[in-house]
RNA sequence: GCUGUUAUGGCUCAGUAGGUAGAGCACGUCCUUGGUAAGGACGAGGUCCCGGGUUCAAGUCCCGGUAACAGCUCCA
């Protein structure tokens, strides 16, 4: 047989030599590293055997594969770990994931944390055993048989959902039996290093209408050097956690007084919510963007209009009661219909298009209770909203600018590596949950594809993502815990202009019906501040720091020269305090560097005679002396060029 | 919303076995006027999340609620 391997190279294996064999023969080295392999295309396990000509690669814990293979045989010896322990424990799903593995579980009775060390010492026992595992092909009445012998009724109807003629395989190893699609390792003896580490609930398949099972979270790696590695990086990222930095650094805070998901912006968070704002503001005027600002709530009647009413009304927060007789409002969850509405006051012809409607939007949105988190998932939120009309032919142009925009902001704020892109489609099975036109669906889908193409972008394509009213671009990036959410989005919209009769008159005087693109350039200041504390731990750069200068006495001679120095430096627009206080000047400096200010002066007597500042960086420690205009010079070069460096 | 964990001075946390509470930091006063990440002394400060229950007695045990955290589900 002629087994042709990735690089091209070929060997001959004989007839029916299994893939470890052949991976020895290559080499010792790969037969001791390989978990599974890819044969014509398909992952197998290490035993199958090569029966025609074929194109082979061997794969490692280097490769997904490999590693998914690796953690995947993990949640198997777990699973045998947690039957032996529970008999009566019913298996449901097992799979490895980015991180590791999980496998969620039936149990008679709750397990906490204190079970996991009784776990995982079984599961070691289970490795050291070293039990074979075993792969068998089988019917599908077979496979009903063997799982309804052992009581297994989430396994039972996983073999259901599986379509006819599909390939149903058991993998066993000693008294353990698991439906599964495989690959996995050759023995449990390969996994060498392992922890499990946490135990949650989850649905049974995800489904809230299902029952809840018990899921043990672990990861698995190859060297135990890699795993403390791991868990340590896991550790220090949540010290970036901004839900923890924020609420130190006087960021934000919460009261149960006020309620779940409504933070309370502090003096810091609220400058740094004003530095942003006027930063977009700004920006997007020079764009061609014009303000508004709008109500931030309206009659039920508005919603019933726009489709809100029927495809969001648990999602908002309504005042007044329908049964009741009464006149009944809403707190707006998102902006459109305001500015349709300030279109919609007068006549607009294709000389006013594009228009393009932007407003800082506050919004309000109904979450479920267990969904709050920090600063970004919350109840109440403001977005750099905007919505620009246009005719068919504009859209593309436009989606390329407020891309382009968006793309600029991402630069200044320095968080364009952290970004993923995601073409959020419709879901034609649901039809209920979107605008039932597949025409508009697929021809604007197909336009913004053709948008995304053209401008070359790195994007994954998601069903079921869109909005209720077009598909949309997401800007996706994940937080310190490893959660994505959305930072920004673009949507074109093909339903909401007909709905609330939008129209233009085109150059030979005949009705039109725009197109409309919803966007924001900076996201909820929510979200993107929370973003910006995990990715800088709080030590925002120079030009958007609250507080970008401290000015501090080395003893109470030096007070008035501090407020003469500190007074001229806010009078150059450099937000700036002074720390007169009674303490020595380490005591002060240690607390401005746990605050993160980028700069500290530090005006001593010799300072005063000499007419300098001693200037220390939060970054580089003491610069030495120099005069106040260089100072200054250097501050505002630094805040000019948006400068990530300091 | 669901599963689990948690809730004690402004903050971070102790509190043994049910017997009305402690530390460090922060805060205040005083001493100290110090040169690049914590000088010293003294002092003030607590409805032990809220509401019920058990008990002679509840921060501690039980029930309900609220809020925070993790996961699931959801996120126009």
């Amino acid at each position: 047989m002629k087994v042709t391997l990735k690089d091209g190279s070929q060997i001959t294996v004989e007839k029916g030599a299994r893939i470890i064999d052949v991976a020895a023969q290559i080499s010792e080295g790969l037969a001791r590293v390989a978990l599974i392999a890819r044969l014509n295309g398909t992952l197998v396990d290490l035993t199958r055997e090569i029966t025609e000509d074929s194109t082979l690669e061997i794969l490692t814990f280097k490769d997904e594969e490999g590693r998914n293979a690796y953690r995947h045989t993990c949640a198997h010896v777990l699973a045998q770990a947690v039957k032996n322990l529970y008999p009566e424990a019913k298996l449901a799903i097992g799979p490895a994931i980015k991180t590791g593995f999980y496998y969620d579980f039936d149990l008679p009775s709750s397990i906490t944390m204190d079970d996991i060390p009784r776990i995982e010492k079984e599961m070691e026992s289970i490795i050291k055993a070293d039990f074979p595992i075993e792969r068998s092909v089988v019917t599908r009445k077979q496979a009903v048989t063997k799982m309804r012998g052992f009581g297994e009724i989430y396994k039972l109807q996983l073999i259901e959902d599986l379509p006819r003629g599909a390939e149903i395989t058991l993998y066993s190893q000693g008294n353990y039996v698991d439906l599964c699609a495989g690959p996995h390792l050759m023995s449990t003896g390969k996994i060498k290093c392992f922890k499990l580490t946490q135990i949650t609930g989850a649905y049974w398949k995800g489904n809230e209408q299902n029952k809840m099972l018990t899921r043990i979270y672990g990861t698995a790696f190859e060297k135990k050097s890699e795993m403390t590695e791991y868990l340590q990086a896991v550790e220090d990222a949540k010290k970036r956690d901004h839900n923890k930095i924020g609420r130190e650094l006087e960021i934000f805070m919460t009261d149960e007084l006020v309620g779940q998901g409504l933070p309370l912006f502090m003096p810091k968070g609220a400058k740094l919510l004003q530095i942003l704002q006027r930063f977009v503001e700004d920006e997007e005027e020079r764009r061609g963007y014009m303000f508004t600002k709008t109500p931030l709530m309206a009659k039920s009647d508005l919603y019933k209009v726009s489709g809100h009413w029927e495809h969001y009304k648990d999602g908002m927060f309504v005042l007044g009661d329908e049964a009741m007789d009464d006149e009944v409002y809403a707190l707006r969850p998102m902006t459109c219909p305001f500015q349709y509405l300030i279109y919609k006051n007068g006549i607009k012809s294709y000389r006013d298009l594009p228009c393009r409607y932007s407003e800082t939007s506050t919004l309000f949105r109904n979450e479920a209770s267990g969904e709050m988190h920090g600063l970004t998932r919350v109840r109440q939120f403001t977005l750099s909203d905007a919505h620009i009309v246009c005719t068919p032919e504009q859209v593309e142009d436009e989606f390329k600018r407020i891309l382009d925009l968006i793309l600029y902001i991402e630069d200044c704020l320095g968080i364009r590596n952290e970004i993923s892109y995601r073409f959020s489609k419709w879901d034609p099975k649901k039809k209920s949950k979107y605008i039932n036109n597949p025409k508009g669906w697929n021809d604007t889908q197909a336009l913004m594809k053709k948008i995304l193409d053209d401008i070359g972008l790195d994007y994954v394509e998601a069903d079921g993502e869109a909005a209720f009213y077009g598909p949309k671009l997401d800007l996706q990036a994940s937080n310190v815990w490893g959660k994505e959410d959305t930072i920004i989005t673009i949507q074109i919209d093909f339903g909401l202009a007909e709905r609330f009769d939008m129209t233009y008159i085109d150059e030979n005087g005949a009705k039109q019906r725009p197109m409309i693109i919803h966007r924001s350039s900076i996201g909820s200041y929510e979200r993107t501040i929370a973003m910006l504390i995990e990715k800088y731990a709080g030590a925002f750069p120079l030009w958007m720091s609250p507080t970008q200068v401290k000015v501090m006495a080395l003893t109470d001679r030096t007070t008035e020269k501090c407020t003469e120095v500190a007074d001229a430096l806010k009078k150059q627009g450099i937000r700036t305090e002074v720390d007169l206080r009674n303490e020595k000047i380490g005591f002060k400096i240690r607390e401005a560097q746990l605050d993160k200010v980028p700069y500290m002066l530090i005006i001593g007597d010799k300072e005063a005679e000499a007419g300098l500042v001693s200037v220390r960086s939060r970054k580089s420690g003491d610069l030495g002396t120099m005069t106040l205009d260089a100072f200054c010079e250097r501050v505002k070069k630094e805040i000019e060029s948006f400068s990530l460096e300091n």
